[in-house]
DNA sequence: AACCCGGGGCA
DNA sequence: TGCCCAGGGTT
């Protein structure tokens, strides 16, 4: 079977099995493949949908993006994870009204200058939204030409380029890239994937060879380190004391509950100790024992950049899916008290 | 090349 | 609970 018939089955394949997907609609608008690149970045199609149609209805194009407020921003993105994403679309945005006249540049190489936009985010543009012959390698495509090919090393994307060039033709790319990417996705899967309906099945090596999950080999991985914090739930009257994380950091940008190593300290006194509540990040897990701390004594914490805020105002804010879990101990709490109070109105009416 | 950055799905 | 997944930026 020669080349050319393998690209014309997978572009027939991608043709039948292609998900109607929000930002494929034509025609391509680039900046909806930017934003829908940079969320798949690290996050599944399923996840990625409902953000993208709620990002696009609040910054439908780059100009809003750009007077949008950096809160606004991770506001939108909350909960989406690995944030300096969301703070590199709002620089980029701005960098491209500012320079480019509000359009996306329309080469690889002049998008990859732009702040979160790497080699492949900036071959996929190129060549899905304005149809330039670059070869966008992605996670799915590194499985695709180590199984291709039988390779078990980790492939750099220079290999990958090279072993994938004769699939393209001119003109091509961006169907080929995207067709690989959703074979990658749907057919082509990790672990053992089902190869009875893949159409590149007659000249896949790993398949011939009969062992197409083999590929490619997975660093193991030590188990991450497992931390302890108290979180401290500092109330003055309907206020809760939160720190604004700095830009460049973990969750960078995002408001948070301040952690503490050890005890709390004692002045005010701890009023309530609430359930642990446990988070896994890729490289360490980390459990939180909230404390329910009321009254002034802020600066007994010395926790830079943090101030009072209204119970209220905290969902205007973007907060890490670990701060969420937090607050809703500390909700769970305030109804319980709540409730057990008015039980206590009702006892003393003598209505039990 | 190694490491860091958050979160979700699945067994 | 443990394991897997993944692109960009920094060092």
């Amino acid at each position: 079977m020669i080349l050319e018939d393998s690209t014309r089955r997978l572009l027939g394949w991608f043709e039948v099995n292609r998900r109607d997907l929000p930002w494929r609609r034509e025609p391509r608008d680039p900046y909806h493949v930017w934003i829908s690149e940079v969320m798949l970045q690290q996050t599944q199609v399923r996840t990625v949908i409902g953000y993208f149609n709620r990002w696009i209805g609040r910054f439908p194009d780059i100009p809003t993006l750009a007077a949008a407020s950096l809160d606004t921003v991770l506001k939108a993105w909350e909960g989406l994870g690995y944030y300096s994403r969301a703070r590199n679309l709002h620089r980029a945005a701005g960098i491209v009204v500012g320079e480019h006249g509000g359009r996306l540049p329309r080469r690889a190489v002049e998008l990859q200058k732009l702040p979160g936009i790497g080699p492949y985010t900036a071959a996929a543009i190129a060549s899905l939204a304005f149809g330039e012959d670059v070869i966008a390698v992605d996670g799915n495509i590194r499985r695709v030409v180590s199984r291709l090919f039988a390779i078990k090393n980790e492939l750099t994307r220079k290999d990958a380029e090279c072993l994938l060039d004769p699939f393209y033709a001119p003109g091509e790319a961006g169907r080929v890239n995207e067709a690989l990417m959703e074979l990658g996705a749907l057919c082509c899967t990790p672990g053992t994937p089902p190869c009875g309906k893949c159409p590149l099945r007659p000249v896949c090596e790993a398949y011939l060879q009969g062992n197409p999950g083999d590929f490619p080999v997975t660093k193991k991985k030590k188990s991450p380190p497992h931390v302890s914090r108290r979180g401290v739930l500092l109330l003055k009257e309907n206020s809760l004391y939160l720190t604004r994380r700095p830009e460049g950091g973990m969750l960078g940008g995002l408001w948070g509950i301040p952690l503490v190593e050890g005890e709390v300290p004692g002045v005010p006194p701890v009023e309530a100790v609430l359930e642990d509540v446990s988070h896994a990040y890729t490289h360490f897990r980390i459990t939180v024992t909230p404390c329910v701390v009321s009254d002034g004594g802020a600066r007994s914490y010395a926790v830079e950049g943090g101030q009072f805020i209204p119970l209220e105002e905290i969902p205007q804010l973007a907060l890490s899916v670990l701060d969420h879990k937090i607050l809703e101990r500390l909700k769970d709490y305030r109804e319980g008290r709540k409730r057990r109070g008015r039980d206590s109105l009702d006892r003393n009416s003598g209505r039990e």
